[in-house]
DNA sequence: CATAGGCTTAAACGATCGTTTCAATCGGAT
DNA sequence: ATCCGATTGAAACGATCGTTTAAGCCTATG
């Protein structure tokens, strides 16, 4: 190994091909031996080190919902302290961590696309696991919406915010593969797009 | 048999058993013995009448397709030609033939759910067979979109189109399996998603 | 009744799946 | 230098995958 290489362990290799191969074929569309063979470490490592393909799918999410969700609820409660919290501010405390994921170089582009494989998943180990550790981030942004909706009934608000997550999973699974003209850079693409979605999204929240 | 059991091919049990499963594990995650036992039809059957898996796939989208999509066109067209047409108008002649399918009772219902898993698919034979069989109707209603909304660029045109299938297609998938009030029928319930998924589309569309 | 063709059946094919085993290897503490 | 726990390696486990085979059934036609 040439001096200069970063040294990344075997377990950081699996996430990064699993996460990058999950994003492309789906999670039951991805073998252990395309992941180990793309992080170039043996067959038995997943194992060693997740336990099962299941657990491996799990860690995947963890690694970069966790920074996600702190950082959202970080931008959210920074919204919150100074009145008044516009709906675009709250909009934007959800949309631009997740942007800022895409942006890393590090990985993390593939992982939103994973995030709207989840969603069209009914795996049920998958949502509990999902909605056990990362659904109290939705509640506390939910709150925040509805507040700052307060002409919007229960039921209607709940559907668009659906609406809006719908909006936002596609969209985010989408850009940065599809349509960027050739002379923009990749982070002006992504930041246009989600000021085009913080757009959309705060308008048909606040519709009629 | 009993006499007054109503007979369905083979064919269409396959087709009936496929989408159910699709629907609920993915293209990759359901076998083709999942298929056939829950069609309750020999193994073989599936290679007999349709080649192959993936050609399976092909034929789940193709009898629900090509009905959607015509229906799809003549509202469109009967919307168009009584001028002014709405956008609202428009968004509906998309909306509420999908809507239709899921209240069918023959099934389609899980349709909508396979659907978004295309969406989220990669898969480029998948992706290349929709494109060419039904990329017309997309067009078609990207130009009535376009016409509708004058004072909208071209590039935001194009990201809003996008945010309201994404908003469509994962709404669709879920409603009808959650949230829906004890006391609604499911036609209610249906009927009053769309109805909201119109009202915030046409909004985010129309937004600034 | 005999025949032909569409369809179904049981059984098996080789390939690949997730997982396990156990010996070899490594780095750090004693 | 020696030991030990952590990690890796090659190989194999039984199960299940999509697909194929070849024989049998059923019905319509002559």
């Amino acid at each position: 190994m040439p001096a200069a290489t970063v040294h990344f362990s075997t377990k950081e290799r699996i996430l990064s091909a699993a996460e990058d191969l999950f994003a492309q074929f789906g999670f039951a569309g991805t073998s252990l031996r395309q992941v180990t063979t793309h992080a170039e470490v043996n067959i038995a490592a997943v194992n060693y080190h997740f336990g099962s393909k299941d657990n491996l799918i799990n860690e995947v999410f963890r690694r970069r919902l966790d920074e996600l969700s702190e950082k959202r609820l970080l931008a959210l409660r920074a919204a919150l302290r100074e009145p008044p919290a516009t709906l675009d501010a709250i909009l934007a405390a959800f949309i631009e961590p997740a942007l800022a994921l895409t942006l890393d170089r590090h990985g993390g582009s593939a992982f939103v696309r994973v995030l709207a494989r989840a969603y069209a998943e009914k795996n049920e180990r998958l949502r509990k696991f999902l909605s056990d550790n990362y659904g109290h981030v939705l509640r506390e942004f939910s709150k925040a919406f509805a507040a700052c909706l307060p002409g919007v009934g229960k039921e209607d608000l709940y559907w668009r915010l659906d609406f809006t997550a719908g909006a936002l999973t596609y969209a985010m699974a989408d850009f940065g593969l599809i349509r960027r003209p050739a002379g923009a850079t990749e982070k002006a693409h992504c930041q246009r797009a989600a000021a085009a979605l913080i757009r959309f999204a705060s308008a048909g929240l606040r519709a009629e």
